[in-house]
DNA sequence: ATTTAAATTTGTAATGATTACAATTTAATA
DNA sequence: TATTAAATTGTAATCATTACAAATTTAAAT
């Protein structure tokens, strides 16, 4: 067994103990969305499991992250209108969307000690917080 | 001069003091999200201001907004993928949206003593915050 | 192993919000 | 008043997402 093989049956395993059959196609686009840190969109994560499985359709990828979503191992990202992202990560995390790159990084929060959490009768069942700004790198380069 | 008249020359000055020529059609998109606290979308404002102006276009309602947008006194709310919503309301706060009845609520926040201010090199512009849940109202209806 | 049924994937068409753009109207200027 | 610029309007184009039915794959039953 291969060491590749070996990961693709830690993914199956993971999305087994979520209620998802592990295909292919799912195992795949899991993987992808576990390796990469970029946050992407349908149609990078398309071209880029696409290569490995030419007959992939754009539906799949569009019907696979919806149960992903739906059994809460996949994380929706929607900081820019018209520009729904996906994050692997669903551990408590915030986003900072680079305007001039467009990079998203993620960075450490920490709730706990906030009276944010008090609304008074309000159940919360999910927290976003992302920021906007210029990153690191785009700043030195002027 | 009515109080109607009034209030609108209020928003008018306004405007002006962002650089935005104070047209009938401006006032009154501008008018409407200043007083409704609902975070109303491109529709319901449409729907709202065409009985007071029955010309108008939403084509106008789209780039009256991107200029309040751009000069910084309406901000996006893009908390549901393809439901963009929009807040006359630029202070720093934070957004409920009840997953049942869609509401989406404002609720005040304190950044100042976090450690979240510290990215280390970055540039924060823009803060936003969003949790997702049930409100009271709806929990109390079940 | 074959047949049957269910689940998944695929391709295409429909939807709907946003944007592009040119024509019309309104306001400002000479 | 005539000319020019700005704002508004209506229509068409774009593009991401969704709906849906056909084709394929997988699982279950015989
Ligand atoms: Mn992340
Ligand atoms: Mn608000
Ligand atoms: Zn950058
Ligand atoms: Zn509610």
């Amino acid at each position: 067994m291969t060491l590749k093989e070996y990961k693709e049956q830690d993914i199956a395993d993971y999305l087994k103990k979520y209620g998802i059959k592990p295909s292919y196609q799912r195992i795949k686009i899991f993987e992808y969305l576990r390796k990469t840190k970029s946050h992407p969109n349908v149609d990078v994560i398309f071209k880029e499991i696409v290569k490995v499985i030419p007959t992939l359709s754009k539906t799949t990828v569009y019907n696979t992250l919806s149960s992903f979503i739906e059994k809460g191992i996949v994380a929706v990202i929607t900081i820019e209108e018209n520009e729904t992202r996906y994050d692997a990560d669903t551990s408590m995390h915030g986003h900072f969307k680079c305007k001039s790159c467009g990079k998203i990084y993620d960075f450490d929060i920490n709730f706990s000690r906030d009276d944010i959490d008090d609304l008074g009768g309000f159940e919360v069942d999910e927290k976003h917080l992302y920021f906007k700004g210029n990153c690191k790198n785009c700043l030195k380069n002027k």
